[in-house]
DNA sequence: CACATATGGGCCGAGGAGGGT
DNA sequence: GACCCTCCTCGGCCCATATGT
């Protein structure tokens, strides 16, 4: 390890050497692009450049290059308490994978939710970000103008719903909600429910999961059941009141007052929380997971890895949609906007992972 | 909002208004310190500033200041796969709200733990950082030479045994054993185990939680057994077998193979995963909990909250210290190094917080 | 000669066009 | 033509000088 006491810059290493910082700079930063160097002195500055432990400076470089190497990230803040970030946080490891592969840095704003988009418009211009992800977000924000006009190339991750002219990663979530029925059919099942979020302040993916639900039963020639969207009928969760407690609390109460043979034999839980709530509260109530009641989700978490019975869920390929999203962006980065000014849009689908909440019906 | 098309710079506003750019500039960032422009000049200038949408380059700032505003923070590589991060998430939490605060960002290396320590010291180098956190690492590792040699200032983020020259927040993983000790004793348990981390490689954290718990034990006179310190007896977990799994699997066995009258009737875990899958397993198993076996865990992250029963845990204020920890960063940075070159150490104590797996034990 | 106010220009550290030998 | 150098640029900071009253 070269000790690091002085910063050492270009002009250091020429004057060693007795050389002009000119021919230093080309030597150092593309020493493959042969432009007109001898090879006596090319390897000289090379050698003193270790020698002296030599790194560029960085805010000089992108002064220079008008280019930071940094790419930022701005999620949108969610509805609902995020249980430590989990979820964002997959994304990040395939967006912090790629940046590491194509050496940008990564700027990560609101996290925690509790900065205003303003506020993060302002730090993403000011610190001349290269580009911008928009982590779980989806289209039609009033927010996303802002962000357009900066003239900062923007690719939305897990972005539902994406505007014509900007790229976008977008889960199927359609399809995963009927990849979750059709896993169910070919076990047996014929009664399904769907436990979603219940009353107002709806979140996209919350509608695209409950109406792909609706869809997919029709599709599929199922029976249905307005009692099957759980809970809803019995309208909002009032304030103070835990939304997994009181939903789980309806749902058993439902599922008493039902005789057995026109019960559901299955729940599609919106997210993997509910599911784990869900499980939990039958068993506790005397109802065996799946023998009595199956249930899969979707998102396929660590949670369905954790819980026994472990959860069989829809996954979620948010990692390599990180991943991917950020080559997008660096194409774009690169290559500016495309003359048809149109954006990539890319859906990703769902795959079922079987695990011990799903089997055959009880006879 | 401002339209932002083309950067403005100081000179543009200069131009526009037909005065010199140091004018500009010093109006612009200390519009406090009253350093004698007229006031119609200051007061002209702020306005063009606000029409012209003008923001200060922050590559071209970070050169002259020789300042980056950017705090880097290392995360070691952990030899347990990391639960999507969750732990350290928390930390993060308390580092970027002070961040924003203070008006650092925030670049994190490693947060995935696939990159190695040499590679993101040339990082931290190359971008400058004003100040480095090293999160959850601990005194004596080969590789913090390294980083001390940059002269960047330095602060651990729940550091056990720290050198004395660096400044380091600290878990008290004793007191928090204790305490957990304390809290079952108060209960009437009197035989109580351990279940830790089984075999070789032991982290810091364990060892000094496994030591505690001896300690703590002799220290109270409550009865000793080996065999207490759950699993350690048979040795370690062969590869390609789940850890979890098996300890649970042992101490399972292990339990059966006792007396109801010299059984343990409580156990303290290493932390809440492992206290997750044991009560799981001792649910499965037919043992009740807390009625047949008290169950107690260190760390208290949401997991705690998520199981029912929900899980009784000693706290680890993660987020207080990653928060507490920017200002001690700053501190360094503003101040520079103290003339007796002696770090701050602060400890940070545990707490109860009581929940569903522990109660009087059985009579 | 003070004093308040504005300006010029060098500096930070690198990139790179164009010219000289 | 091979090789190296001079000089200006990026955008903001700030010290040392004007200029005016």
């Amino acid at each position: 390890m070269t000790q690091i006491t002085k910063k050492v810059t270009l002009k250091d290493i020429a004057q060693q050497i007795g050389c002009s910082k000119a021919v230093v700079s080309t030597v150092l930063n593309r020493s493959k692009g042969n432009t007109g160097v001898s090879k006596g002195m090319r390897e000289k500055i090379e050698q003193v450049a270790l020698e002296m432990g030599y790194r560029p400076n960085f805010s000089s470089q992108s002064l220079a290059r008008q280019r930071t190497m940094t790419l930022g990230a701005y999620i949108p803040p969610q509805p609902w308490g995020s249980i430590g970030s989990t979820y964002e946080t997959v994304i990040f490891r395939g967006i912090e994978k790629a940046c590491q592969e194509l050496d940008y840095d990564l700027l990560v704003f609101n996290r925690f939710g509790d900065l205003r988009h303003e506020h993060c418009m302002e730090k993403l211009y000011q610190r001349r970000v290269d580009g911008l992800f928009l982590v779980h977000a989806h289209g039609g924000c009033d927010w996303l103008d802002g962000f357009l006009k900066t003239g900062v190339p923007i690719v939305g991750v897990d972005y539902s719903n994406p505007e014509p002219q900007v790229d976008a990663l977008t889960f199927d979530n359609t399809g995963a909600i009927k990849g979750a029925v059709e896993h169910l059919v070919s076990l047996g099942h014929q009664r399904i429910a769907y436990l979603g979020q219940v009353g107002h302040r709806m979140v996209l993916d919350q509608q695209l999961r409950r109406d792909a639900y609706i869809a997919a039963l029709k599709q599929m020639n199922l029976p249905m059941n307005d009692d099957w969207l759980l809970c809803e009928i019995d309208g909002p969760i009032p304030k103070g009141v835990d939304h997994y407690d009181e939903t789980s609390r309806r749902t058993l109460n439902y599922l008493r007052s039902v005789p057995a043979d026109q019960r559901p034999t299955a729940i599609i839980t919106f997210n993997d929380r509910t599911a784990l709530n869900l499980i939990q509260d039958l068993m506790q109530n005397g109802y065996e997971v799946p023998a009595d009641m199956n249930v899969i989700s979707v998102d396929d978490s660590y949670l369905c890895r954790v819980l026994r019975p472990r959860i069989t869920s829809m996954s979620h390929p948010l990692e390599a949609m990180g991943y991917r999203a950020t080559y997008m962006l660096q194409n774009r980065i690169e290559n500016g906007v495309p003359e048809d000014n149109q954006g990539i849009h890319e859906l990703y689908p769902s795959e079922v992972v079987i695990r011990q909440t799903t089997s055959t019906p009880r006879k």
